[in-house]
DNA sequence: AACACCGGGGTCTGCCATTCTC
DNA sequence: GAGAATGGCAGACCCCGGTGTT
């Protein structure tokens, strides 16, 4: 974790690019109204009309916010206190930003959906994003995750906690390019403290030894890279739909063990809600289209994603597959065929129908392939249709 | 060469509620 | 008591291709 100490010193020097509204200013880890030298920071206190029983907004502050581009209603209506601050760090913010490749745009647009981004001091962003290149390969793709999320990158003031985050990421065994896809994929892993990650880590190493299992150290990094989501749900979320699994499908421990290691545990932090509503419709079309409880227990042990699929997308979906031509027991029998898109499944179908394809014949293999190799397959279809 | 099996990769924030801190 | 920090929630799949087998 190498610092730049000199940098917060030259992002001073820029001060001058916009003197009208420089307000800038940068303390250890955080802004505080205390002991900083006054010249650096416009304190202004008019009186806002539009809530007398708080603080006033800073008028200076709205002013150099606008003239960045942003959006100050959305700002007044997601973190209002941020706007009455008497310092605050937006030019220093922007610059910082503009020097890892960001836009005037993104910087805007990061200001007006986390608006306390502006009280992190220089030497902060410094040091985070620094922690953050250590995951990193360039700062483009930080850049563009706090277009995306910019609250996973401002919510915590804490680089301790994320240098803790880090370290304990690592020490479970996720490896540099597991730790890269999950800050890209759940940034917001990172900004919990380290003490929620342990806890859902524990949890899961709990299950497994419940269930019987050898190493719950291994289970817990194999469901964390299999379901880059779990560590910002519960443990509350989680162990709900463990044990309704369980519950439902009376499983043993070493079937429900494999299940949650394997395929099912990309269905763990799905709200427990949604997963019985969706079992539950689930169950009910494939009775109405004949299968048995048995059937539906197969179904979900071999392909749990099933039960991630909404209950309107996977009503339609079944639809669309049985109005081709496909029977129910090939879909049980290759359930992955569910996973590509009912616009997907349809227009195969039709370009199948059109070359005569029996699928009695060839079986549905052929509808779950990509789209490069279908589109091969259906050359050669056609090729041998015309002989 | 064609097929089947199977695992991996992408992707997911923005808001509200509660607790902490000054 | 205000604002900051943190926890938790709803939302709701799709696609590709390596590799072993036939």
């Amino acid at each position: 974790m190498t610092l730049m100490p000199g940098v917060q010193g030259l992002l001073g020097l820029h001060r001058t690019l916009v003197p009208a509204f420089s307000r800038f200013v940068s303390s250890p880890t955080q802004l505080t109204s205390v002991g900083l030298p006054r010249g650096l920071c416009t304190v202004t206190a008019t009186v806002s009309d539009s809530k007398p029983s708080v603080g006033p907004e800073n008028e200076s502050l709205l002013e150099s916010l606008t003239f960045m581009g942003v959006d100050v209603k959305m700002v007044r209506q997601r973190q209002p206190g941020v706007l009455r601050k008497i310092i605050t760090n937006e030019q220093g913010l922007a610059h910082f930003l503009h020097g890892k490749g960001a836009s005037r745009k993104v910087v805007a647009g990061i200001i007006s959906r986390y608006p306390r981004a502006i009280t992190r001091s220089g030497e902060h962003l410094e040091q985070r994003w620094a922690m953050w290149r250590g995951v990193f390969k360039s700062d483009s793709e930080i850049v563009s995750i706090l277009d995306r999320s910019p609250e996973s990158f401002f919510r915590s003031s804490d680089n301790d906690n994320l240098e803790k985050n880090i370290v304990f990421l690592g020490s479970l065994g996720l490896n540099a390019k597991d730790l890269h896809r999950l800050l890209t994929t759940a940034p917001r892993t990172f900004s919990n403290s380290v003490e929620l990650n342990r806890q859902m880590v524990e949890f899961l190493e709990d299950v497994c030894a419940e269930l019987g299992g050898e190493d719950p150290g291994q289970f817990a990094k194999v469901v964390i890279s299999r379901n880059l989501y779990i560590l910002i749900r519960s443990t509350k979320r989680v162990k709900a739909n463990i044990d309704f699994l369980k519950a439902t499908f009376k499983m043993s421990d070493p079937e429900l063990l494999a299940l949650l290691q394997g395929a099912g545990a990309e269905i763990l932090d799905l709200s427990n809600e949604y997963l019985k509503r969706n079992l539950k419709m689930l169950q009910e079309k494939l009775a109405s289209l004949g299968c048995r409880k048995v059937d539906v227990k197969k179904l979900i042990v071999c392909y749990p994603t099933v039960l991630f699929i909404g209950s309107d997308t996977l009503s339609s979906k079944l639809d669309c597959l049985l109005k081709g031509g496909i029977t129910m027991r090939q879909i049980l029998e290759k359930p992955k065929v569910l996973e590509y898109s009912t616009q997907n499944i349809t227009g195969r179908l039709e370009e199948l129908h059109k070359l005569r394809y029996d699928f009695e014949k060839n079986g549905i293999n052929i509808l779950d392939s990509s789209r490069k190799r279908f589109d091969a397959k259906l050359e050669r279809l056609a090729l041998s249709s015309e002989e």
